[in-house]
DNA sequence: GTCTATAAATTGATAGAC
DNA sequence: GTCTATCAATTTATAGAC
C-alpha cells in the first residue's frame, strides 16, 4: 500500500492476477505465481492463507474494473445516442487494456455461478435505471420500441466477444495478423455504437 | 461404434465431454470422467492413453460441431438476407443445445492458442468465400458498404455471447429467471438477423 | 476388457531457522 | 518478513489378477 514496488502483498496480488487471468483458478499454480512475483511459495501463504483466498482477492480486484459503470452513463448530461457512444468508447478502451478479463470472469462464474455472483455482483449492478431510461426514450418516440434487455445484451455482445474470442478469431478470420486485428478493434469503438444506433433510430 | 450404449470407448468419450465442458482441461478429473461413464479409472487409460489424449479427442469432437458451416449458407439458393436468417436459426439452435461449448473452446484456445488452432482449425474454415459473397452484394448495390469481417464478427458476437455469458447475465440482468432467459434466447433467433439486416440494408 | 491395488508425480500447505 | 525443507493430499498413470 505504501511503497510503489516494494510492497510484497501487492506484488503478489498482481502476479496472481497475471497467472489466474491466463490459466484460470484450476490451471494456475502457486509456484507460477511465486515465480512471477520473484519470491518464494511460502510467502504466498503468509500473506494470503490459501490459493482460494488469493483467488478471491484477485477476482474482487478484477470485478471492480470490469463491471460496467452504467450509472455514470445514465447520469451524464448527454443525449441518449451520445451516451451509447460514450459507453462504447470508455468500456471499449477498458476491454482493450484488459483483454483476458472477460473470458476469465465468464469461465470462473461458469465453474461456480451462485456463490461468485452472489458475493461479487449483489451490489454495484443495477440495470433497472438503465431500463427506465430506455423506456423513456421509447415513450418519447425517439427510438424504436425495443426490449431494453436485448439492447444491453447487444451492446455487450458486440464489444466483449471480439476481445474474448481474439485468440481464435484473429487466427481464423484475420490470418493471425495482429496489427490488422488491433485496428479493427479500434475501429469498432466507433462502429459499434453507430451500428446500434442505426438499428434503433426512427 | 457398433452398439448404441454398450460401446465403452464412446461412453468414455461422452462422459469426458461432459466433464471437460463443465470444468475445462485443468479442472477436469479422470475420476470424475470415470464416474460419469460408470466405469473404472484404469479403463480410461486403456482406451485413451492419457488425459491429454482424451482431451484432444473431445476437443476434436466438439470442434466438428462448433465450426459454423459457412459453406452451406453460401451455397444455398436463398437471397442474401435469407441466408443470414437461415444461419442465425441453424447456428442458434446448435448453440442452445450446446450452451457450454463456446466458452469451453474459447478458454482452451486461450490457454494454448497456436497448437490447438493449427491442429483443429487449419482446414474446414474458409471465410474468403463468405467475404466474396458480401462484396458481391455491396457491388450490386444491395447492401451498404461494410467490412465483411466486421459483419461476420457482429453476427457471431450477437449469437454467441448471450449463450457463453448466460451464467452471469441471467443472474445479473434477468434476476436469475431461467424461463425468461430461455424465451429471450429463442426470440433472438429471429431478432438478431433482423437487427443485422436493419443495419446494412439500403 | 475390466477390475483392484499401487506407484509416481504434482502441488497446496506448513514447520522452523534466520 | 523471508527463506529452505518437508509434509500431506490429490491425481495421473501403471501393474497385474481375472
Amino acid at each position: 500500500m505504501k511503497e510503489i514496488d516494494q510492497n510484497t502483498e501487492l506484488k503478489i496480488l498482481y502476479a496472481a492476477q497475471e497467472e489466474f487471468l491466463l490459466k484460470g483458478m484450476s490451471g494456475a499454480r502457486m509456484q507460477g505465481i511465486a515465480d512471477r512475483a520473484g519470491i518464494n511459495k511460502a510467502l504466498l501463504h503468509y500473506y494470503y492463507r490459501s490459493k482460494e483466498k488469493l483467488f478471491m482477492a484477485v477476482f474482487k480486484l478484477v470485478i471492480s474494473l470490469f463491471i460496467p459503470r452504467l450509472e455514470k452513463i445514465i447520469n451524464s448530461e448527454d443525449v441518449f445516442f451520445d451516451k451509447i457512444r460514450q459507453f462504447a468508447k470508455n468500456y471499449g478502451h477498458l476491454l482493450m487494456k484488459n483483454p483476458f478479463l472477460p473470458l476469465f470472469i465468464l469461465h470462473e462464474i461458469n465453474r461456480n455461478p451462485d456463490s461468485l455472483v452472489k458475493e461479487f455482483f449483489s451490489r454495484g449492478i443495477n440495470p433497472e435505471a438503465f431500463f427506465a431510461m430506455v423506456q423513456r426514450e421509447i415513450d418519447a418516440g425517439k427510438i424504436k420500441a425495443i426490449d431494453p434487455c436485448q439492447l444491453i445484451l447487444n451492446m455487450l455482445s458486440l464489444m466483449i466477444f471480439p476481445i474474448a474470442g481474439r485468440p481464435l478469431l484473429q487466427r481464423v478470420i484475420y490470418k493471425n495478423n495482429k496489427k490488422e486485428y488491433d485496428e479493427m478493434l479500434k475501429k469498432r469503438l466507433e462502429d459499434v455504437p453507430e451500428f446500434i444506433i442505426n438499428s434503433i433510430k426512427i
